[in-house]
DNA sequence: CCCTGATTCGC
DNA sequence: GCGAATCAGG
């Protein structure tokens, strides 16, 4: 569970470009509230709105096994054609796009 | 009913 | 720092 440099900046990319936090979610296989955490660690967030959510108690004993199974036997190897792809730069629409296609293809 | 984002907590 | 749990609103 490593936030990748093409993690972060798809999930930011994404992000602004108006996408909901499930379906940037959904595109990187994690849950909304992996990437509305890690959007609150960038230090992005949308809207700055006042703790709608009181500080709960944390009324909760036994919340469920979380995070210990990080298991992810997925090998990459997408690109055999550039395997040296980089942007230097900010993403175009259509570069964003291009990694958009390949990485939905590559993964679903 | 479903979804959205925001916040807090244990690891 | 990460993800999940949970809250509050639409």
């Amino acid at each position: 569970m490593g936030w990748d440099a093409k993690d972060v900046a798809l999930l930011k990319k994404l992000w602004a470009d108006g996408h909901s936090a499930g379906q940037i979610a959904s595109r990187l296989g994690l849950s909304r509230n992996a990437v509305s955490a890690k959007l609150q660690r960038l230090g992005q967030k949308r809207g700055r709105k006042p703790p709608t959510a009181n500080p709960r108690i944390v009324s909760v004993p036994k919340r469920k096994v979380a995070q210990l199974a990080c298991a992810r036997p997925a090998d990459k190897v997408v690109s055999p054609r550039k395997p040296a792809a980089t942007q230097p730069k900010e993403f175009t629409k259509r570069q964003l796009y291009a990694m958009l296609v390949d990485a939905v293809r590559n993964t679903g």
